[in-house]
DNA sequence: TGATGTGAACTCCTTCACAGCG
DNA sequence: CGCTGTGAAGGAGTTCACATCA
């Protein structure tokens, strides 16, 4: 990344673990830099509304009203004014905004109005969906360039596009002028490959790989995590049914903060050893039918 | 939600946009709760902590430093004791942690001693790449019932699941004790197939399609949006660009926030012309092979 | 009148820096 | 002595509430 802290929980604490992989600290203070620095979080709103405002554009809606799209988008107004005072002024007081101009605005912010030729490396079951995936070139993201390891898919179109070697990828992504590469690789290849990705100039990376990549600081890595997410649901089911058993037990119920796990200890070594294959596992360890 | 507030970017804003469904303010501002709250963006990290723990623990690692497992984690370290202490103390001074109590203190935390049995609804591309996903059944969710539309894939195994219809998603979910469901259906199937799942006694969505889906309160939403964490991706592109034009004449490059666009607002009007399907695309529109 | 735009309060999270303990 | 655990300081993001203007 380049400014800015963390963010996390993309809404939230990171989520598949969407939240951009941390690359901690550094932050350049400074000072320059006015009031035009857009919050990462309402970043990530901005894209919501446009996606909101679209289907709007699409019945033919011309105006909204903050609280209107507020509800749509799941935010409160108070908030999606402020996002959108980020960006300007666009509204009409008494009235509303525009729905055409704000999704102008958001895409200009967005950076929407470049073109943003994407590569999938890794044509597993996840590489098959991201090449497939219809949201991408119908939103300015074309997938331009497939790479995978296995022969046999060497050449095979998928989704159109015809499957290349990993080792063509520095050569294939300048000349198709690949903007973001999206790693769909299982975990052990996914730093390699990334390194290549750099090499060839991306300088944004959606990593599937539970690994943490290394990149230089000029690089920006936003990693998708299917198990960070569901484990975060499931502390979420767990913190509710423990609220429950408070509820009906009023203080007494499970050791919060042990300070000396005693019961608590003996229940985790059993729960260790039925955890497997740590940072391993493959994204998308499967073929197209098992 | 339940309490907090959002923590977007999850890791920064939202990505897929991962980040938590905003469900909006709310809040139990309830007074008691003492210190045991665990930050949103905590929780987060402390999966990432676990899957990196795992590693270690694979490869006969018994004790790490805050400082280690940080670097590895890709956070700095008085972060990661931090989120550790949230959880207890259950490090050495002068010596770090030992792996495996750590590994099982957060998976007590994070409510992994349970099973967690997951349901995914739509087959398509994705839902074959999550249905095969080894990372879940390998981590404790297995993923126990499929669900689509299509009568074809009635009955046919994938990942070893037979998948049902989308009509019997109550029964069968309440039957197999389903605890985490995965949309992945196009848009306009989502927010019914959401109904059912809630219907059935699933508390916690993992939501892939691009609609913020309409929920209960005691129902926990995650949001993987791919566009989004695109646009996100392209943002940071744009925003870079700018910064290097910027270097090169100080003042005076884009319009920053112009209080009334003047020839934003031109370029605005046909960037919206060129943005299309909006709401409406599908998650995963596309069959598994083309 | 009615909805935007925004300063200011507030809450949540991160970072610092050091006391404390093995 | 080294590393953990944590109070306190500092930022970032959210919410409030109201001045402002079409």
């Amino acid at each position: 990344m380049t400014a800015h802290g963390e963010g996390v929980a993309d809404g939230d604490a990171g989520n598949p673990s969407t939240s951009r992989q941390s690359s901690e600290a550094v932050d350049e203070p400074e000072a320059r830099e006015r009031a035009r620095v857009i919050p990462e979080a309402a970043v990530a709103r901005l894209a919501v509304y446009l996606r909101v405002l679209s289907g709007m554009a699409d019945q033919d809606v011309s105006t909204v009203s903050s609280e209107e799209l507020a509800v749509a988008a799941g935010v409160n107004s108070a908030k999606l004014r402020k996002d959108l005072s980020y960006i300007g002024s666009y509204g009409t007081r008494g009235v509303g905004y525009e729905v055409a101009v704000l999704i102008g605005q958001i895409e200009r912010t967005l950076g929407l109005t470049r073109k943003h030729s994407v590569a999938v490396v890794g044509i597993g079951n996840l590489g098959h969906a991201l090449a497939n995936y219809g949201g991408f070139p119908s939103r300015g993201f074309p997938v331009s360039a497939l790479f995978d390891l296995d022969p046999d898919l060497m050449g095979v179109p998928v989704g159109g596009i015809p499957v290349d070697h990993i080792d063509d990828i520095v050569r294939v992504c300048t000349e198709r002028e690949i903007t973001i590469g999206a790693i769909a690789t299982p975990a052990k290849g996914a730093q390699e490959v990334c390194d290549r990705l750099v090499e060839a100039g991306v300088r944004c990376i959606l990593n599937f790989a539970p690994v943490v990549l290394q990149v230089p600081e000029e690089v920006e890595v936003r990693k998708v995590d299917l198990a960070v997410e569901m484990q975060i649901l499931s502390f979420h089911v767990a913190r509710r049914g423990q609220e429950a058993t408070e509820l009906s037990e009023p203080e007494a119920a499970g050791p919060e903060k042990p300070e000396n796990g005693a019961e608590s200890g003996g229940a985790a070594m059993t729960a260790a050893d039925h955890r497997m294959n740590a940072g391993g596992d493959p994204v998308d360890g499967m073929v197209v039918r098992p």
